[in-house]
DNA sequence: GGGTGCCTTGACGAAATCTTGACCCCAGTC
DNA sequence: GACTGGGGTCAAGATTTCGTCAAGGCACCC
């Protein structure tokens, strides 16, 4: 059904029969979202939260996700990152806060595309067209299995092996360590840290970037006089990566 | 916390060495957004119209280009399309209108992002960054590592070494040479690297520098009678860089 | 309601690093 | 050839930074 005017030439078309999931715990702001996609033939359903959003993901199985990144319950990301796990849909973040960016691509989230509020329903439109024109093979989540010596680490799965054996992390550890494997040899300083792994939003003493760090030491079996992985560069942060 | 201004910005690290070109025809738009990029680390040149963005992106070779779509002669669709059959550079396209984006994404213009005016520059400072780190893109762009002699630096890793043998320095004393060997040959007072290591808030005697300079040298295994690597240049300050 | 796991905070000690001051040397100058 | 100021060197004390530990709190699960 295309309304003359409104929707631009292509998108009715192409857009067909696709389903789309919009997230988000604004009502309004679902149902502005939710009418455009519908206006471009989507078949559209929604969640306010992220347990109903992985849950809706699963049985819906859409081919577009709209997500935003503030959520109750478990938050965007990580319902992204669930989501990604069984899904191949094509998700669109929404930041309310610019540097919450940085956090989408550092984290090895599995999103395509962000967008910052306020946003145009328009500008959104354009993105998921875009993204719909993108060749499928872009998905190249294929082989992200990262290597660190004879650790092993899968963004995709979460897991971590040493010469094989699985180790156990929690979730800030594991961040850590996914943002510091994601570009080896950088430093990152720990108010980089703090933002990729906390959120542009926490407030709080950089301290806590250390505790993790040493436990995230303690469990990879590194010795902080020694490291072999994460390694300290004094003043300034911490860095991983081949030796020196 | 760190000591104030001393904390390498979080841009400054990883664009440092990095080319942007910005192209627009309103030079207090051009200013402003050079200014941004290159207290980002990016050396910048920039254009007013089509043509000589075409021109500036091969002889230039930027990294980034942040493109504004309406332009005098050939538009920024046009000269985005021109300049992506030959260069591997990141194009943020700027619009004035939210609808231009399906221009943009409909077209194939070889676009990696684009933002629409008005815009915040720390968000265009966001997305930048933020293209820089995406992964799949493994640009192929001139090393970030530079060399004075046969001692080789990487800023992002905080790394020296020295004929392929790695150093070890002090926070400042890597500080001192990353700011030396940044601008090679130019020399610096004394208080210009008090104020770009210790930062601006610094209230002390310049002899530390001096000081922090021989720890410098010893460790590069430099004679300051006859330096390599860093020269003094009696009454004024030092610097670094080829012979003379 | 009790337990468990995880995160945050604060305190403390050890080690690395920085700053200061004293002293010496040398180049440039008279 | 002596003088002078800038710069090099050294070492000791001051400071910062990091790693560690443990207590408290919160959320979640049973």
């Amino acid at each position: 059904m295309n309304q003359p005017g409104n929707t631009p030439r292509t998108g009715g078309q192409a857009s067909a029969g696709l389903r789309a999931l919009v997230v988000d715990d604004e009502p309004p702001l679902v149902k502005l979202v939710s009418s455009y996609l519908e206006r471009e033939g989507f078949q559209v359903a929604s969640a306010a939260d992220g347990e109903r959003a992985v849950e809706l993901a699963r049985e819906f199985d859409p081919d577009v996700i709209v997500l935003d990144l503030m959520l109750p319950g478990i938050d965007g990301i990580e319902a992204c990152r669930r989501i990604r796990s069984f899904s191949n849909a094509y998700i669109v973040m929404l930041t309310a806060r610019v540097e919450e960016i940085d956090r989408i691509v550092g984290l090895s989230t599995g999103a395509d595309d962000y967008i910052t509020k306020p946003f145009s329903p328009g500008e959104l439109m354009a993105r998921v067209r875009a993204m719909l024109r993108r060749p499928r093979t872009t998905r190249d989540h294929a082989s992200p299995v990262r290597h660190v010596g004879d650790l092993e680490i899968d963004p995709g799965a979460r897991e971590v092996r040493r010469s094989g054996e699985p180790i156990e992390l929690t979730k800030i550890e594991f961040d850590l360590l996914d943002v510091l494997s994601a570009e080896p040899r950088v430093v990152f300083a720990r108010e980089q840290l703090l933002e990729r792994v906390w959120g542009a939003d926490w407030f709080g003493d950089d301290h806590v970037v250390d505790v993790h760090i040493a436990n995230l030491r303690a469990k990879l079996g590194d010795d902080p006089r020694a490291p072999r992985y994460v390694r300290t560069i004094r003043g300034v942060g911490y860095r991983i990566g081949d030796r020196t």
